[in-house]
DNA sequence: CGGGTGCTTGATACCGATCAACCCACGTGG
DNA sequence: CCACGTGGGTTGATCGGTATCAAGCACCCG
């Protein structure tokens, strides 16, 4: 079993750091500290699955945690991928029972477990925390709404040069990007198979896309932006 | 222009019954009807763009409302339709600036508008209120997620037939269905071309499903389910 | 009766999934 | 040092699903 820590001093700091706790007052910071715990996760572990009981939400402190949903024919499909200092599974505070898909440690993973039912008692108190529940929930729905029009609206090119973009500085001319993780996670997240995202980044050449294992030299910025 | 009213009678019966409203106490309500301008839209008219200042977010209190975004070429794809009772926008109380996605009215419409920014201090005020946007956000978000996982595991008669049994009464055998929009509107809110929404019609008929105009009627919930 | 509009049907094209083979980098053990 | 296996990635061939384009149909309303 993974074994249940107290926080030690290096994941308090990065918890700490996250946008989620950062927004925070110190008294609140306080209260969401004592319902917290660390929980450390090996590759390909399940954190959770889907129509389980849900009694926590989570936040990624190292790592990076795949949510998917599986089909009756057993194939899956990623819903979202978290990196450290994401949230998820906060939508369930508002009066979920179950989860509605199922977590999975991409590598060595280790998470904070919030118990829902305490912040749910702790959110009618602090303002500060009912605020931040608002603003994480607000942020993960509009990339959810840009993931839907994403996928009806791009093709697998255009859809990775956005992914690319989204990695660059705001206005650089060329970039040099480091990948945080396998590219077939990278398809998972673009809603591609593996091999159509190899090919994505094959077309990608003549724009200037250069590939060396996990790090993409982009040439020409503006050039992905015309598609 | 439309013309901006004072809550009617039967306008402010409808806003009170939905779910969002109806969750508030007696002086948060009072204190959410302050700041409610009610609105009327023609069909087609475009109740606010993307990329625009936001200023307010929305009920829906009759009628139907699309939200969609236009890629670069000109297509769109439909993110959400919302049906009487329904909130959308009210993910920019979270310091959103700009709308995210074009809304437009599909028939003749009736909307509750409430100020971004005062209902922004109220709910710092009214926990009743911030517990009401917690909720609303999250179901959501949960119905984004699985617009997102549908359109990445089913076909077009898997996500029909999906449909279908989300509008048959629950445990059912047969049921029959009247459609509460065209169906081109349904074929975007399915993420389909109208084309391949009459194709999955038809494919569903060995089924049991038939059609007439908007009506719909499935003799075998069961055989549904099992796709 | 004429002319919308919404829907259906058919033909075709395209995109991406799938399956299979291969490549390469790496680690292991003989 | 080399044979081997493994896992991630690429490449090619094929298939299936849906978009797209075009034409025809049904219904409503002037």
């Amino acid at each position: 079993m993974n074994k249940l820590l107290k926080l030690n001093q290096r994941d308090r700091t990065t918890l700490l750091h996250t946008p989620f706790m950062a927004s925070l007052g110190p008294l609140a910071i306080e209260r969401m500290l004592d319902v917290v715990n660390v929980v450390n996760y090996e590759a390909r572990d399940l954190l959770f699955r889907e129509r389980e009981p849900a009694r926590s939400f989570y936040c990624v402190l190292s790592g990076h945690v795949r949510l998917f949903r599986l089909s009756k024919d057993g194939r899956d499909a990623n819903i979202r991928i978290c990196c450290p200092g994401d949230v998820f599974a906060e939508c369930l505070l508002a009066a979920g029972e179950v989860y509605h898909y199922n977590a999975q440690a991409v590598e060595s993973v280790t998470v904070a477990r919030f118990d829902l039912q305490r912040v749910r008692m702790l959110a009618d108190e602090e303002k500060d925390v009912s605020k931040a529940i608002i603003t994480s929930l607000s942020a993960h729905l509009l990339s959810s709404l840009d993931c839907i029009a994403n996928d009806r609206l791009l093709t697998a090119q255009q859809r990775l040069a956005h992914y690319l973009l989204d990695q660059c500085p705001d206005d650089s001319q060329s970039a040099s990007i480091r990948l945080p993780f396998q590219k077939s996670l990278l398809a998972g997240k673009l809603g591609l198979a593996p091999e159509a995202l190899s090919r994505a980044f094959s077309t990608l050449r003549s724009a200037g896309v250069t590939v060396r294992g996990r790090v993409i030299e982009v040439a020409d910025v503006n050039a992905l932006k015309r598609l």
